[in-house]
RNA sequence: GCCAAGGUGGUGUAGCCUGGUAGCACGGGGGACUGUGGAUCCCUUAGCCCGAGUUCAAAUCUCGGCCCUGGCCCCA
């Protein structure tokens, strides 16, 4: 018998849930906080469904399941499906933090099952939309204490547009965006010896470099992506984009090599990055045409948060205990014949909100108060005959010792108070 | 798909090179102690990833597979 789960997935044990459902329900709070609704949709879906916006690549990961169906592989395409069927009025602003799948070769930070949570906007072409969907997932980095979130930005228009200027052919444009976007993970040379292996020129090639590698400020960027690559509409829009940032407090960084890879992307992108560590934990971006495939036209932009890098990092940092929410009390009969009354006791805590727990394992009272300490009640409610008789618990305090014969009503009260 | 390093009770590990009784710590269960805990002591539980080969004998050597970790390819 083999205990372990499937290749590329993992079991969350109590330990790892807390860390995992803090995250999951920080970032959803904040989400709700800026107007977005929760939509889940199913974790299958047709295969047709799903194939219809895979590329060749993705299509090889789908975990196919009775022949015309597959797992959800992202949480856009269903989002696709959903919105090209019902038509909801715009603005769409819907959240959705959930699992999907993909069947590839797990590595560093990459598994079979992994969490996503993305917010999108479907039916407004506004760089408003942009701006908020930055800043909502900007607060929601905060929020769990990344200090220093860094927000890159570019726009595929302008891309487009040095396409264009570059006279590249159609074919290669999509194999150029994709070495471009290596830049700073692989050398220089390896990128360009690339570019040359598809065809380019070494003109062409020196002109991409040139203008990849110009630095500035965010206005000399644009002027120089208007100049050299005639981007007006392109640069136009992240000059709109930035100053609805401003309003918010913000200000990302114009980066001409950041691409992202799918090919469905038609404006501004966007990648976060956490200063002091490597590597994005949150990426977008505009995705007008992908609705039209299943339907009909609609303008799209959104955002995903990548739940396990950011989860690895908090690990990382040293964050995996969370600050110790110590349980309430456990009720602990002194003799099995107590029992029932222990639970009138448990329950009538519960009603008060209280948590409260009691013995399922017939311990005796000893064994019950070393399995309460060690579990981290702050407080046993000791029930036998003289409580029983009188409507009573004693209550005591763990980390103190003391104890109090009190009514149940008063023991109510009192944990209340302390729980507050 | 390719490359490298790994896989020993539930967890973390020793043993492997040099084949010969699998050891330790933590955890789990019980007891010392039948209405008062965190300590201590004792008992107990439970393991060599799978398969083939070499050998009198394999956790140990060889080969294959699976899984895991990292890197490449690819990719949000």
């Amino acid at each position: 018998m083999d205990y372990t789960p499937p290749k590329g997935m993992r079991d969350f044990p109590p330990e790892k849930m807390a860390l995992r459902s803090w995250a999951v329900q920080t970032i959803s709070s904040i989400y709700k906080k800026y107007g977005y609704a929760e939509l889940q949709t199913p974790a299958i879906e047709k295969l047709e469904t799903l194939t219809r916006k895979a590329g060749d690549e993705i299509e090889g990961q789908i975990f196919r399941i009775e022949g015309d169906l597959g797992l959800r592989f992202d949480l856009t395409v269903p989002l696709a499906r959903y919105v090209s069927g019902t038509q909801p009025a715009p603005p769409f602003k819907r959240f959705c933090i959930a699992p999907v799948w993909r069947r590839e070769e797990p590595q560093k930070g990459r598994f079979r099952e992994f969490w996503q949570a993305d917010i999108d906007i479907i039916g407004s072409s506004s760089m408003k939309c942009e701006a908020e969907l930055l800043v909502c997932a900007r607060t929601c980095l905060l929020a769990l204490g990344f200090s220093s979130p860094k927000i890159l930005l570019n726009n595929r228009k302008i891309l487009n547009s040095l396409a264009q200027e570059l006279k590249l052919d159609d074919s290669l444009v999509s194999s150029v965006f994709r070495a471009l976007d290596k830049k700073g993970k692989a050398s220089e040379e390896k990128i360009k010896s690339e570019l040359e292996k598809a065809g380019l020129t070494s003109a062409q090639i020196a002109k991409l470099f040139q203008f990849i590698g110009k630095t500035g400020s965010n206005e000399e960027l644009l002027k120089f992506a208007q100049k050299e690559a005639g981007a007006e509409e392109g640069a136009g829009e992240l000059s709109q984009l930035l100053e609805y940032c401003k309003g918010y407090g913000f200000t990302p960084l114009i980066d001409f090599s950041l691409v992202r890879g799918l090919g469905y992307y038609t404006g501004p992108v966007f990648e976060i990055t956490l200063s002091d560590e490597i590597g994005s934990v949150s990426g977008g971006g505009r995705y007008d045409n992908l609705l039209s495939a299943y339907g009909k036209p609609n303008p799209a932009v959104g955002i995903s948060l990548g739940i396990e890098r950011i989860i690895s990092l908090l690990e990382g940092k040293g964050k995996s205990q969370l600050p110790a929410k110590a349980k309430v009390v456990y009720i602990a009969p002194v003799k099995e014949e107590f029992y029932i009354y222990a639970q009138v006791v448990a329950d009538s805590l519960r009603q008060a909100g209280i948590a409260a727990e009691t013995d399922l394992l017939n311990r005796n009272l000893r064994k019950q108060l070393e399995f309460a300490s060690s579990a981290g009640y702050s407080s046993v409610a000791i029930v036998g005959q003289k409580e029983k008789e009188s409507g009573a618990v004693t209550l005591r305090n763990l980390s103190s010792g003391k104890e109090q014969f009190l009514k149940i009503s008063e023991a109510i009260a009192l944990l209340q108070k302390e729980a507050a």
